[in-house]
RNA sequence: GGCUUCAUAGCUCAACUGGAUAGAGCAACUGCCUUCUAAGCAGUAGGUUUCUGGUUCGAGUCCAGAUGAAGUCACCA
């Protein structure tokens, strides 16, 4: 038995004993004692003052004396205000260690499926992008250890105006230009949306100032809306949209052409970033969806016909709007899709949950859609879930892809990876690595860093990220928690050719155990209940805090204790075991994360 | 304007869900490599947790208001 609950349970007794109170154990709180007070654990007794009639410090002498008396692994209390500070016998801590080391989740029934992603065909990843993968990655990793079945998939935004756009551009301005070693296919189909933007607003500019000449009256918006509309540019674009949709086969074979592009250049930047899915949607197939599910909410009286035609729904009791879900020609817009594509995945996976791993901007939209599945009835509507995450933000604000402010993810990929090479060889410390093991480890570096970099902030929270001061390698960083593995891993190397045994057998009555290495068991036995918690809370923040914590205690216990050269072989065993468990709490924290582990840097 | 979210050290982030003297990293300054990897460790300095009230044994955390920032409120996606 976890030693909390033991004592959660006698803690009750001693309520039930002393003051004739039933508490239930599991209501009793503990927290580990701050490092600046003696203890290990720490009960606080101010909620309980009342009912016991009792001051806080005659409770806390009360309580600990019973627990002195009556458990076997308390050695030692002390009351400081309305803190009881308890210290567990020092042989107790190889039991906890020992007990605490079973990282393995029971299997749930329970399937999952996890949507992220989701980018546009028309222009390359950027740094958002990455921090929606990075996410959607780990969070699946998470549930996925946790015991549930999970489902990874991707619903590529293939189709509509903005991907005519590039299209368009590229029809006008390409000159049958190609993918090349130079660029990759979804930079090359970027350059083109960015030159429709450039184009079209030159048009834009130029219409504006011709409708104010003609009349005065007009403000300058109001001259750019029109203006807006009238754009050759634009008018060409839905031109283009609507051939697509009819099928006319030059448009749809161009279409075809630059969507393989940028898939070839999609493909590359996920296999740079480790992320894969189970299967990929394509809007193009989904977006006529979702028709039949507006005509069941018809027929059960959920959703209401206006005279126009257009079909709404009506969430005004549940403090939203009235939303429009088709269109009174009877297309259908973005929500209603997303109604058809949930009910398709059901088919093809029928889960309990559904995580949409999206930007923030779109919470309302997926309140909608969990309000609309639920009054529909939907099995799965329940355990929808909008995984929603901050923005990055450049100094200067939002990234706008259409004006170019954007860190693309592929540059700054390079750019890690180059910084890796550079500092590792500056360090010099590669003797005895091949070309290739050095390219790897750039690599996992790189990663390391600008994935950690990425998920050790809470998920809801935006984040700043400045270009000009690059992603550190010192400090609070996955760098940092990589070294700290790879310096463990050396010493495991060692140990093994010492035939230093990992098993506890010998240690049973070993209790010689110094604060730091307690609070490294801590750092140990807590980790099962990190991933638990960062499944629930869909936190990969949780798990990287931890690590970093893990980490740094490591480290001063690294520089603080010597392991291999104790001379005590039980003292030395022990602590190469400490070693192992720790560094296996950083390697599953990692792959949690996405991130992979050098056996030497 | 309505609704939602956010505001913590110069900067980037924590704070075990209401607990003790609010912690880390970066940047600045001091020390520590003949000892298991110094991408490390130890230390100094840095705070009225935006402001004003309230709730209670106790508030960065809960409530109300103010100020500031972001998002959203389309027959766009």
């Amino acid at each position: 038995m976890n030693i909390e609950l033991q004592l959660a349970s006698d803690i009750s007794n001693a309520f039930q004993l002393l003051f004739g109170l039933s508490l239930e154990a599991s209501a009793i709180q503990l927290q580990p004692t701050r490092k600046e007070f003696e203890g290990n654990l720490t009960f606080i007794v101010f909620p309980y003052v009342k009912q016991t009639h009792k001051k806080p410090e005659e409770l806390g002498e009360l309580i600990g004396n019973y627990l002195i008396n009556h458990t076997s692994y308390v050695s030692k209390y002390q009351v400081i205000k309305g803190f009881l500070n308890l210290t567990l016998q020092t042989k107790s801590w190889i039991q906890i260690f020992s007990e605490g080391i079973d990282f393995k989740f029971a299997k749930r029934s329970e399937k999952v499926m996890v949507e992220y992603s989701s980018p546009n065909t028309n222009k390359p990843l950027h740094l958002g992008h990455l921090r929606n993968n990075f996410l959607g990655w780990s969070i699946s990793q998470i549930l996925k250890e946790v015991g549930y079945e999970v489902m990874m998939v991707n619903l590529v935004n293939d189709r509509g105006i903005h991907i005519c756009k590039s299209m368009l551009a590229y029809q006008k301005f390409g000159n049958g230009e190609k993918p090349s070693s130079t660029l990759k296919g979804d930079h090359l189909v970027g350059k083109y949306y960015v030159m429709f933007d450039k184009w079209y607003k030159e048009q834009v500019k130029e219409i504006a100032a011709k409708h104010r000449q003609e009349n005065p009256s007009l403000s300058e918006e109001q001259a750019e809306e029109l203006a807006e509309k009238e754009a050759p540019a634009i008018l060409q674009a839905q031109e283009m949209l609507r051939k697509w949709e009819e099928g006319d086969p030059e448009i749809v074979a161009l279409w075809k052409q630059m969507n393989s592009w940028v898939y070839e250049g999609f493909e590359a930047t996920y296999r740079k970033i480790g992320v894969h899915f189970d299967k990929i949607y394509y809007e193009s197939d989904t977006y006529l969806l979702g028709k039949d599910l507006v005509q069941e909410g018809l027929e059960k009286g959920i959703f209401y016909r206006k005279s126009d035609g257009s079909v709404w729904v009506d969430l005004t009791a549940e403090g939203l709007d009235h939303k429009l879900l088709l269109r009174s020609d009877g297309t259908s817009v973005y929500i209603t899709q997303d109604l058809g594509t949930a009910d398709m995945r059901y088919q093809d996976f029928p889960m309990n949950k559904l995580i949409y791993v999206v930007g923030n901007e779109q919470e309302y939209h997926f309140k909608v859609l969990k309000l609309i599945l639920q009054k529909l009835g939907r099995p799965y509507a329940e355990g929808l879930y909008h995984l929603s995450y901050g923005m990055v933000e450049l100094p200067e604000g939002k990234m706008k892809s259409r004006e170019g402010t954007v860190v693309d993810a592929d540059d700054l990929i390079e750019e890690m990876i180059e910084t890796a090479r550079e500092r590792t060889l500056a360090l010099g410390k590669i003797e005895g690595f091949t070309e290739e093991e050095l390219q790897k480890l750039y690599h996992v570096l790189a990663m390391g860093a600008l994935k950690y970099y990425l998920l050790r902030v809470e998920p809801s929270k935006k984040m700043l990220f400045n270009p000009k001061e690059s992603i550190d390698f010192q400090g609070n960083t996955g760098v940092y928690i990589q070294y700290t593995y790879a310096k463990i891993a050396s010493i495991l190397r060692k140990a093994k050719a010492e035939n230093i045994s990992l098993s506890f057998t010998e240690l049973q009555d070993f209790s010689d155990i110094e604060p730091i290495e307690q609070q490294l068991i801590s750092a140990i036995v807590r980790y099962k209940q990190k991933v638990e918690e960062a499944a629930q809370e869909y936190a990969p923040s949780i798990i990287a805090n931890h690590a970093y914590e893990t980490a740094k205690t490591y480290n001063t216990f690294y520089n603080t204790f010597s392991i291999l050269g104790e001379s005590h072989p039980l003292k030395k065993q022990f602590r190469v075991i400490l070693s192992y468990y720790v560094a296996e709490v950083l390697k599953r924290s990692f792959r949690l994360l996405g991130i992979e582990m050098p056996e030497r840097m």
